[in-house]
DNA sequence: GGGATGAGATTTTTT
DNA sequence: ATCTCATCCC
């Protein structure tokens, strides 16, 4: 095994022993090179690739890294498959692995479905009405809130009553309400043979604290490697432990200054403490970035510099100079979009490809206008983050059948279902489904009277849910054929464009065959949702070129040539949701630093000094933006800084002269309260 | 009890 | 613009 392509610290790195490793790696340092040399470093030691357990924070970077440790070990016959054996995916697909193979020693039924958060807001929904709870004259958390506080108690492993102190102070009042709510959204899950997201940790947690069970999954694993271990919960913190209790065999990777995910229980405080749970650990720091220029790394340290609490670390590069940043402020969201379009359209005329470059926006809303106007030209795009084809109704209600043929159990997928006919909702669908839940399998709906309305469509759904849930059912794909050809009637009733999202099903049920079964298909769709119906379809083409659009939170680990941070205005970076703790304020500037450090060559920021609040409707209510505060003077000295058209500033955005009226106006209202 | 309608509040990032 | 909730009619 060949480390030669590596520096000394990846190097050091790579060939490190037994004891635990922390890698803090900062933005472009090629920390998936060191990770993927590791990995085949340790298959080149004699580790069987199946006892090596590879946590990523998305499938594809997982992928990814194993395609690269296949063509490191290329030459040794023993890497040939080392990317189809090592355990490699996200916290939440490996222990839906795991369960399922060895969840029946701690009771779980190994057919569980899972719910993703939709889903378990749709439960939280019902149970909140069931109990009452929305009663009162003071008003109870919305569905989503409830999600939110109960997931992070769960992930943060913080009790209800400090958790709403700290994070939901409007939300004390409702502390015994929420108890009971969740005391009965996880006795309602364990009925169903459900389990949520955070379940999958959980019950993974409690899997291998058995006494019994425990030791044969810690068994299976020689070596475990973490990769983005900055944006780890205090739950995945601890799981790593429980199969590693020493530390021994295991790996860390990440950067604390690119902590990004505190809103989903993430906290730093994992790779800050790292040394301290595991004494003994060795800790490698790289700071020599193979990414970016010089004169962009002088931009994004100074950015980065700004943190409250950060472990200082200067990155540098041996590249030559490079083209300064730029700071480009423009007359209002039009303009920047221009410009943008401009700027990608005159690199990819020097040669560089749409799909090397990236626009990146901290909401996902934050593209519309941009999207508009790239579909107006013609000008192909890719769309990551913010709403994916899984939160569309109709797909979700493919979906539905599909769970709640694999588990009948499944209130939630049938409610979903039952709502479609005609003359179901809430009550009858309910109803309906009491005797299916007792029995475990559709029969009783043979003989069932559902309303009038329905009745005309109710053989027909009841045979299909027998014929499809019988254990030798037919082909995944003829499966998901014959719920569209039910569902298409029920889609066209209920939704506007129902031939756009009937094409949208027909992705799915080509895409159904890529999978090895109906359990596989939910679980991986659920864990892993491809962003946009294009994903679906497959992988792009090489000739297939695209400009990609990207959150900033999506944008995590990947690099382009060029990059454009949008609407860099205070309100959006940092987010007015975001700027009441200082800890929040500190998390945006990592934001704001994540998105600066994705450039390799070009990165330009613009600053849009008229906004609308509003997607613009009659009149167009608008205000005048502040540019953020991450980019205060001494930042902005590394920034070549300049307006996209002076004269139209001048025009109309930029009323700061005050006349002598307007000041002895001022004067005189001053006056009045002396 | 289902479903349409209208008023009023809320609006980020995602496994 | 979208979600949530209350009201009213079938």
């Amino acid at each position: 095994m060949k480390l030669d392509a590596l520096d000394d610290r990846q190097r050091e790195a790579a060939a490190h022993g037994d004891e635990p490793l922390l890698i803090v790696a900062g933005a472009g340092t090629g920390k998936t090179t060191t990770l993927a040399h590791r990995v085949a470093h340790l298959i080149d030691r004699g580790v069987r690739p199946e006892r090596i357990l590879l946590v990523t924070f998305a499938r594809r970077a997982a992928a990814e890294l194993l395609r690269r440790v296949d063509g490191l070990l290329n030459g040794g016959a023993r890497g040939r498959a080392a990317s189809g054996r090592v355990w490699g995916g996200t916290f939440h697909a490996v222990a839906t692995r795991l369960l399922r193979l060895h969840g029946e020693h701690i009771g779980l039924h190994p057919g569980f479905t899972i719910h993703d958060r939709a889903d378990s807001e749709d439960l939280l929904d019902v149970l909140r009405a069931e109990l009452d709870l929305a009663r009162g004259d003071r008003r109870f958390p919305r569905k989503a809130t409830c999600a939110d506080i109960y997931s992070r108690c769960v992930n943060a492993r913080e009790p209800l009553g400090t958790l709403l102190d700290r994070g939901f102070p409007w939300c004390k009042e409702h502390e015994d309400g929420l108890k009971l709510l969740f005391r009965t959204y996880t006795d309602r899950k364990a009925e169903q043979n459900v389990l949520d997201f955070d379940d999958l940790l959980v019950f993974l947690d409690g899997l291998l604290a058995d006494p019994a069970a425990g030791p044969i999954v810690r068994g299976r694993f020689d070596a475990v490697l973490v990769d983005e271990y900055q944006d780890t919960n205090a739950l995945q913190a601890d799981l790593l432990e429980r199969l590693r209790p020493s530390g021994r065999g295991l790996t860390v990777v990440g950067d604390d200054a690119q902590a990004i995910y505190s809103f989903r229980a993430a906290t730093v405080r994992n790779i800050l403490d790292f040394p301290l749970r595991y004494p003994g650990a060795r800790s490698v720091v790289l700071t020599q970035s193979f990414r970016s220029t010089p004169t962009l790394l002088e931009a994004t340290n100074r950015v980065i510099a700004q943190a409250r609490e950060r472990h200082a670390k200067e990155l540098w590069s041996a590249r030559p100079g490079g083209e300064r940043p730029e700071l480009v402020t423009c007359r209002d969201e039009e303009q920047q979009s221009e410009l943008v379009i401009e700027r990608v359209l005159a690199r990819r005329e020097q040669g560089m490809d749409l799909r090397r470059q990236a626009v990146l926006f901290r909401a996902s809303h934050h593209s519309a206008q941009l999207e508009i106007e790239l579909g107006r030209r013609g000008i192909p795009f890719r769309k990551y983050g913010g709403l994916r084809f899984l939160e569309a109704a109709h797909v979700r209600d493919l979906l539905a059948f599909l769970r709640l043929l694999e588990n009948p159990r499944d209130l939630v997928a049938g409610t979903r279902v039952l709502s479609l006919l005609p003359g179901i909702g809430p009550h009858i669908a309910r109803a309906l489904l009491d005797p299916v839940v007792a029995h475990g399998g559709f029969a009783p709906w043979r003989a069932a009277r559902p309303p009038a309305a329905a009745a005309p469509r109710w053989p027909a759904l009841v045979a299909m849910c027998e014929e499809l849930s019988a254990p030798h059912g037919p082909a995944l794909p003829v499966q998901v054929h014959r719920v569209r050809d039910f569902y298409a009637p029920l889609c066209e009733a209920r939704y506007d464009h129902a031939d756009a999202r009937l094409r949208d099903l027909e992705q799915l049920e080509h895409a159904a065959a890529a999978f090895t079964d109906r359990s596989t298909m939910l679980a991986e769709l659920t864990l892993d949702p491809p962003q946009s119906t294009q994903e679906l379809a497959g992988p792009p083409s090489l000739d297939d070129d695209y400009l990609v659009l990207s959150t900033i939170h999506s944008a995590k680990g990947l690099e382009f040539d060029a990059t454009y941070v949008i609407h860099a205005a205070d309100g959006n970076i940092p987010s007015d949701l975001a700027t009441g703790r200082p800890e929040e304020i500190d998390e945006e500037l990592r934001l704001f630093y994540v998105a600066l450090s994705r450039a390799r060559d070009h990165l330009t920021v613009l600053f849009p000094l008229r906004w609308y609040d509003r997607p613009a409707g009659v009149g167009g209510k608008h205000s005048y933006a502040q540019l953020t505060r991450f980019l205060p003077p001494a930042v902005r000295a590394a920034f070549d800084e300049r307006a996209a058209a002076p004269e139209a500033l001048r025009a109309e955005a930029l009323p700061t002269v005050e006349s002598g009226v307007s000041a002895e106006i001022r004067k005189r209202m001053h006056d009045l309260w002396s």
